[in-house]
RNA sequence: GCGCCUGUAGUGAAGGGGUUAUCACCUGAGGUUUCCAACCUCAUGUCCCGGGUUCAAAUCCCGGCGGGCGCACCA
């Protein structure tokens, strides 16, 4: 922040080297929505693939995709559109926003149901006065809803529908599914990445705050009265932390995530465990850091689902910004779907340490005898007896019926049983801690952390110092010049190199090769092979690290089997 | 959404009611060059969009779109 020209030079070197870039542009662009260009798609397919892999590993979590589109029932079950759906009132002296719903509260028994023009109507009648400037000036309140709206299907019979603004939903969605690939025992988990979209008000900042953008997230469900035992000692760091939302010393701590647990900084180990992986994975594509921070909640701040939530913010030329939240969702969504869908399928089963065996007794309705008796009423004085909790001890005995009417019950009706009553297990519904990634956001600062702006013979020079796992190709072959073979030679080992699974590599020959070098720099590529006028004589070229301008000159074949094997950066 | 500032080649800038809009870097072709943005020749490419004022608008005015900052909003 001390530079404030920093983030332009980086911004226009973005758009000059194809990373980030405005989308529409000629069309005017459109705000909130950028294009990851040549360069850029690679970078975030990279960091997308490091992403689904760290999570992938212990084969506990799984991948799954779905729809962008998602219909109303669904975003009313999570609470998106009650929550999206509120109308605003501003304050026309002072410019002041405020939910409508809240400003009338006390003038109305239900806001929740007033529309805008009975909102507006309570608001003057009652000359409700701003709560920042006292006034009582209101411009017409609006709707404000974030979510972009669609209809599924065109004519009368089409559904309203949005889209998503989280990837989490489709989780939730395939619930039942996961629980059956997991073979019914929790904890498992799901991962997904792709686009979210919300309509903001205002978007700023670049890629800060976009309409559409990279979500990564995972939902891991567990049971929350045996949650899976975490181990953090091999996780020495000390990390910055500020925690206790409520507290009145609010400050950044540096702490152990093993400590932070044990003293009870981080209240469920199960959140601790995934603050610790999120910094890992973070650390992993190349975040400085001693950028990272985890920020806890404010009650007022969290969202209408979460009962604990951390932040994890990262600290680039825009200050610290919220990249990851973790947040314990308990079982409100599953259990909200339940509701609303009337399935019954989003639980779990919960098997007892001991089978709870319970001798009942019981009355056992003799249905030869009910029946006749009570002709249509017989079913419900059947399912009365049934659900009957306290035997009686004496016939006849008065039995109320659902529907409030009173039967008498005789001896000859029922036999007095005992029965044994075993119980193995209990339905529940399981709990899901949730890490949210804004892909763009960490991306944003992976290059923000990686740009380098340094001198060399008096000359300004960029340098992208991304991780070998994030970079948009792993090396770039260079033919010292074109002339002579070199140029033949530098296209077959390219070729080469591109032929081996996941590898990539770039060929670059036109100008000096100090500019390639340069523009190789500039892009973030790791390594340069310079093929030159020895290679056509002994088959070896040099290989350049890009962090420090070292060449090495190895043999060709040698070269091969490190790029094979990953092991390039072995060499130095 | 409000207020202030703002929009000129790919990037960064200069200029500005009147011939063909300027510069650097970049990019491309050729030359030269035995490893770090060298040099020479040539070339491509720009006034955000729409309306208005005017004989004439890239320039002035209005609106839109985009960008920056502040306020507000923001899972």
């Amino acid at each position: 922040m001390t530079d404030e020209k920093r983030i332009e030079r980086l911004s226009a070197m973005l758009k000059r080297r194809g990373i980030i870039l405005p989308a529409f542009e000629i069309y005017g662009g459109v705000s909130g929505l950028i294009d990851y260009g040549p360069v850029g798609a690679s970078i975030r397919r990279r960091v997308i693939q490091n992403w689904i892999e760290h999570w992938t590993i212990n084969g506990d979590i799984v991948e799954i995709d779905s729809p962008t589109i998602t219909p109303e029932n669904v975003l009313i079950a999570s609470g998106h559109v009650g929550e999206f759906n509120d109308l605003m009132s501003q304050c026309e002296k002072c410019s002041s926003a405020f939910r409508a719903d809240q400003l009338v509260e006390g003038h109305h028994p239900n806001p929740d149901i007033l529309n805008s023009k009975e909102i507006d109507e309570i608001l003057n009648s009652n000359k409700i006065k701003c709560p920042n400037c006292s006034q009582s000036q209101w411009a017409p309140s609006k709707p404000m809803n974030l979510m972009f709206g669609t209809k599924i299907g065109a004519m009368k019979s089409s559904r309203q529908a949005y889209m998503r603004p989280e990837t989490a939903q489709g989780m939730f969605m395939l619930y039942p599914s996961l629980y059956r690939h997991f073979r019914q025992k929790l904890p498992f988990g799901a991962i997904q990445t792709g686009k979210g979209y919300r309509n903001e008000i205002s978007p700023r900042q670049g890629m800060i705050r976009l309409r559409e953008f990279n979500m990564a997230e995972l939902e891991y469900f567990i049971d929350p009265e045996n949650p899976p035992e975490v181990d953090l000692s091999a996780s020495k760091e000390k990390i910055s932390m500020i925690p206790d939302p409520n507290g009145n010393q609010r400050k950044e701590i540096k702490i152990t995530f093993q400590d932070a647990i044990k003293n009870n900084v981080i209240k469920d180990t199960t959140v601790g465990y995934f603050l610790s992986k999120t910094w890992d994975f973070l650390i992993g594509v190349g975040i400085d850091a001693s950028k990272i921070r985890f920020r806890q909640h404010e009650g007022n701040e969290m969202a209408h689902y979460a009962e604990d939530c951390w932040d994890c913010e990262i600290l680039g030329e825009h200050g610290w910004i919220e990249c990851v939240g973790i947040a314990n969702r308990t079982c409100h969504d599953l259990q909200s779907h339940e509701k609303y869908s009337n399935s019954n399928s989003l639980r779990a089963w919960r098997e007892f340490d001991e089978v709870k065996v319970e001798n009942k007794e019981i009355l056992s309705p003799r249905t030869s005898v009910l029946g006749p008796q009570f002709r249509d009423k017989a079913g419900s004085v059947i399912s009365a007896l049934e659900s009957l909790e306290n035997i009686p001890e004496n016939l006849p005995f008065t039995l109320q019926l659902d529907d409030g009417s009173n039967v008498e019950i005789t001896s000859e009706m029922v036999d007095r049983k005992t029965i044994n009553n075993s119980v193995a297990g209990e339905w529940f519904t399981p709990h899901v801690i949730e890490p949210a990634f804004g892909i763009d956001r960490i991306i944003w600062h992976i290059l923000d952390h990686a740009f380098e702006e340094i001198e060399k013979e008096g000359e300004k020079y960029n340098l992208l110092k991304l991780k070998e796992s994030i970079s948009p190709a792993d090396l770039i072959v260079l033919p010292l010049f074109e002339k002579d073979g070199m140029g033949m030679a530098a296209r077959k080992l390219n070729t080469q190199i591109n032929q081996m699974q996941g590898v990539k590599c770039l060929i670059d020959s036109s100008k000096s090769i100090g500019r390639r070098y340069a523009r190789a720099d500039e892009i973030g590529v790791p390594w340069a092979i310079t093929v030159d006028h020895q290679t056509l004589e002994d088959e070896t070229v040099t290989v350049r690290r890009r962090d420090d301008q070292k060449q090495i000159r190895i043999d060709i074949g040698q070269l091969l089997d490190l790029i094979n094997t990953n092991l390039v950066s072995t060499l130095f």
